[in-house]
DNA sequence: TTTATTGTACTAATACTTTAATACAACAAT
DNA sequence: ATTGTTGTATTAAAGTATTAGTACAATAAA
């Protein structure tokens, strides 16, 4: 049945964060998206294995599936289970900057109001990988 | 008496965005930072003045100040006023990096979820100013 | 068709967030 | 010292977010 299940993935969750538990699973998926232990096809832990393994209510996994699902991130489907999408096609050029744009506003508007400078962030982002 | 009093400035409160006020007014004095329409030793409108003017209540605009105190963009002394602080100089250039970091780290991973490359984001970051 | 697996809906309890009312305290100017 | 300015503290009300309990529904596999 083609795509592996996944050992790939460690969750955990810490409660002391003041994160709450759902947000914490969200940013672990996109972690690993971001770092590609996680693509393309790959499932994640059903709603019910990955409560009983954090010990929280299936519902709260469901809300972290869910949010992923809305932005596109994952797709679900009862009976089946959770699946890491394709990354989206953005066909639309002015709509993938559009995104762009919004998700990037914030982080400089902040990182500006530290005293950053966009020459600094670039170079800064030069050396991301290593 | 040095700085200006504040024109500089045109806040306004949007109540059906779903971002609440205190957070609206933090938002737009980082942004106001960042295109340099406000520098250090700049003063802010007084928690009244500006609760008057927005027709929210005295605290809410005193929260805004005080969580931008508390990350250093402005100091604020009873009896004097809230002002932009100096840009921090980051003696340390190891603190330097690891504020950075700290800011930039969910901006990349959410990017990435998206499917956006490093080199992609910087590219975009090259054209911001236009 | 039956059974096991997967996600979902609904509800309620609890905690946290946000905002305002009101009163207070520090500082500056005179 | 007094007055007017500035930010601050305390409390309470209302809304929102978070999580869990429980029962349900869709799909897949046998």
């Amino acid at each position: 049945m083609g795509a592996d299940l996944v050992p790939k993935l460690q969750f955990s969750l810490d409660p002391k964060s003041g994160v709450p538990y759902y947000k914490q699973i969200i940013l672990q998926i996109e972690m690993a998206i971001a770092d590609n232990r996680l693509t393309q096809g790959d499932q994640l832990p059903t709603v019910r294995s990955l409560a009983v393994d954090l010990q929280i209510n299936p519902n709260t996994v469901a809300r972290a599936y869910n949010e992923l699902e809305i932005r596109g991130i994952v797709n679900t489907q009862q009976g089946t289970g959770t699946f890491i999408s394709d990354k989206p096609v953005m066909i639309d050029d002015v709509e993938k900057e559009r995104i762009l744009a919004e998700i990037t506003r914030p982080f400089i508007s902040k990182a500006s109001s530290y005293g950053f400078t966009i020459g600094e962030i670039i170079d800064f982002l030069k050396e991301w990988g290593d």
